[in-house]
DNA sequence: TTTTTATATTGAACAATGTTCATTTCCGCA
DNA sequence: TGCGGAAATGAACATTGTTCAATATAAAAA
């Protein structure tokens, strides 16, 4: 078969991603290949490789899908409470959203693929969205002078909360047990908070 | 060829084991295959199969031996100071054998592989050890009558290091930016434990 | 010493993977 | 109508994990 126009590339484009996004989720990264995604589209393999570089330039897409929704989680949650609650509300937007998309969040959480490639730019950047919310979230902790230190503060804190729902998915490890990794993370949080607050007292 | 009595068959798990972990160190976790295994050490790709279930069994032992290191080497980790102090000498040895094992201690933080199947109880006990070193640092804050909030301190706070030691290693993302993660650890540490305290008081 | 038994070792074989690219087919345009 | 360029194909190649009948040899028996 050659050329059609059953749709365009940017349908087609759409179609790929969602796809391989639907397999993600379901049965996770391990699930995505070339062969299965074309054939669940009824086209060919070549086809993936005219759309994308190769595998990981795909589920690198898929991956690119889930920040965008996780960001677009937490940019909807009310802020402007005491930093305290704002983390807190933060917070359970997280692990509501990592409980809702446990397997394509999963396959961010995991370092993997890329054999040792640097991620490119767009996908930094992407990375990096998340993280600038929990920045703003510290600010007023430290005042509009202490933005270095609000950005240091919140990078580390949000690295301990992420280090909590890494253990919590593999649950396999037992790490977290059966406390609620929701609640460790607020109990983290919390802590932390105190201690940054005594430190200034 | 048939049968052999270069070595023992204790002789030849050991072989495999350290011929894996250099592989694993040298050249991370991507380059274990079992061809490539066999062919260093001169026998054929079967042998390994007689000694290991799988690839992933393979690789399960290889991270065994690493949690074995892990566990000697922050056990050997003077202790008795105040909380705060332990807890820095902790986390500078954790911080000291991450950077000199990256490749197969990132293999273990890793969540990957096992296909879903539970990881067996002899590793999952090898996990637990050096857990249980933080929590038994994290005793004195809470005195004898409280070791399960101890141990529930000891969780969150090293789950929370072991966030920012996972955000290090994909230092391609960039989250960590130019400062030291055991430094961020280590103020991750210091007001956790600030913040437990103030809320004694 | 010779024969037999048991088993450690082999490597060909199979299925599945990522990836490439010459070939084919068809859409759009003149 | 015919033509040029691009989309779509799928056979082909290299590599992977994994299996298992065949085989060579050490150990035991005769």
């Amino acid at each position: 078969m050659g050329r059609r126009s059953d749709h365009s590339r940017d349908e087609l484009l759409a179609l790929v991603l969602d796809t391989a996004e639907k397999i993600v989720e379901q049965e996770g990264i391990a699930a995505l290949t070339a062969r299965r995604v074309s054939k669940e589209i009824g086209y060919s393999v070549g086809t993936i490789y005219n759309l994308f570089d190769n595998l990981d330039d795909l589920s690198l897409h898929v991956k690119a899908r889930t920040l965008d929704a996780l960001y677009a989680h937490i940019r909807a949650v009310p802020m402007g409470q005491d930093v305290e609650q704002d983390f807190l509300a933060l917070n359970a937007a997280y692990f509501d959203f990592l409980s809702g998309n446990p397997n394509t969040w999963g396959s961010i959480l995991e370092r993997v693929g890329a054999d040792g490639r640097p991620l490119p730019d767009w996908y930094l950047a992407k990375v990096a969205l998340p993280f600038s919310v929990v920045a703003e979230t510290m600010l007023p902790l430290f005042g509009p002078d202490g933005r270095d230190r609000a950005d240091y503060a919140a990078h580390t804190l949000w690295c301990g909360v992420h280090g909590i729902a890494v253990m919590a998915m593999e649950d396999s490890l037992e790490v977290v047990g059966n406390h609620s990794a929701r609640e460790m993370a607020d109990f983290l949080i919390l802590n932390f908070l105190r201690g940054l607050r005594a430190a200034k007292a």
